[in-house]
DNA sequence: ACCTGAACACCGTTCAAGT
DNA sequence: ACCTGAACACCGTTCAAGT
């Protein structure tokens, strides 16, 4: 009803609703500029190259000037979060299960391009004008399935928990374990390997056997691409039944 | 072959291998105490009131010492994310389905229980012994059913992935969107709201609509259990459904 | 071999002062 | 109204020195 309600600055900024100024020098910046060049460096140096002072001195600014953008430093890596993701596919006429599978990859793409995007997500329901595009659009391409409002969410943020933790497994699988998560792996060997040396076979007689047999020695390593098709599959052989269910019980109109 | 390879320092330290030393004093810690009162601060002021300091002084330390057992603060927040995962249920004669649903609340729930776990998590493979434990239950669990070791390492990766997703869905629901992820956000009313007041229905047209007929609206919020079940439920159907597949092709030995 | 204390380099953020 | 520069409080980590 009140179409002016105040919302949270930063969010009026992500959303290009700033009001402009009235009387002084007009601003040098604006948040895309400063999202874009935090974007920049996080690519090239990881997230742990981004900080207040570099972001500054790369838009050409003192770093205590960005705070008239952004307040804190947790905005700016939300906003960041948001401006990386680029348009979703449109979904045209595909069939939604296409689609669903084709918009899952994607964002997992996405997170294997900008890996720094992992440690930024904080899991927080989407509230930037990317990610609700992308939300959009899977509702979308899920219109005819007879699902209700409810369940398309479920199955949107199923999906988007999928492409994050596939992304996750697919990025640790490529880093050869001498990166890893600061656990002290330097140089280590393999997945398996370690496993093979550090498990007592009686306490875990399932996985042991398992590393036995050699399921952390594939060809591309243990997480390549066929790993990604068949968890989607999966899901989307789950959202296959439960629409069935659905039809079959007359539930076309709404 | 070779049964003695020398491992990470904090892998050794992780798995209780430490070499025990031969002179000098005998140390006052070990990684184990240090942990605990790393997650007791965690618990008590999220993870950003974890500093090398505060551990210390709480085990009673110069925040110097503490390099003697840990490699880096990094190090630590791995060992916390082993830690803090209790042992996982036992599948006795379980049904796999039953016993999968157990499972994957376990885990949800103890993120739930812990949520500093949602930063911690970089999705790295597991290497210490807790989370090694749970994985061996799952596929000890699913060993009457067929699949290979690879789908069910994939199966337990999914659900795991599903179990954190979800949680920290119902994390987020469950501040009122006050706290979070640094947006911005204070007193902001409702998720609903917040859409409604930003969305163009014209660029954003079915999840506008999604959102003007309630779908956020519900009574619990919009990340309850019954949300939990479902997407679960999903996965579940997915996975018995490639069961049937396997089964009805009669690879039942091996 | 373990622990301390001083020191280093760096960080996010504030605030008063300039224009 | 925007930007700067100095300043503050706090970090993780190193290193030499003690016992």
């Amino acid at each position: 009803m009140a179409p002016e309600r105040p919302l949270p600055p930063m969010l009026e900024r992500m959303w290009g609703r700033e009001r402009a100024p009235r009387r002084g020098p007009r601003p040098r910046l604006d948040l895309a500029t400063i999202t874009a060049a935090a974007i920049e460096i996080a690519d090239a140096e990881g997230l742990a190259g981004v900080s207040m002072g570099g972001v500054a001195s790369r838009v050409g600014v003192a770093a205590t000037a960005l705070y008239r953008y952004v307040g804190s430093k947790e905005d700016l890596l939300t906003s960041m979060a948001d401006a990386v993701a680029l348009d979703p596919p449109e979904p045209g006429g595909m069939p939604w299960r296409d689609y669903a599978a084709l918009w899952t990859r994607a964002q997992r793409d996405l997170v294997l391009a900008h890996p720094w995007v992992l440690e930024v997500t904080k899991y927080a329901p989407p509230l930037g004008p990317r990610r609700l595009l992308w939300l959009d659009r899977l509702l979308a391409a899920l219109a005819g399935t007879g699902l209700d409002d409810g369940e398309k969410i479920n199955v949107a943020s199923t999906l988007t928990g999928y492409a994050l933790t596939d992304a996750a497994l697919a990025h640790a699988a490529g880093m050869g374990f001498e990166e890893h998560a600061g656990a002290g792996l330097e140089g280590a060997a393999d997945y398996g390997e370690l496993l093979a040396e550090v498990l007592d076979p009686e306490r875990y007689p399932a996985l042991s056997a398992a590393v036995h047999g050699g399921v952390f020695r594939g060809a591309e390593g243990w997480a390549d691409d066929a790993d990604f098709r068949f968890g989607l599959d999966l899901m989307l052989d789950g959202v296959e039944q439960l629409i069935a269910r659905r039809t079959s019980k007359g539930r076309f109109g709404g």
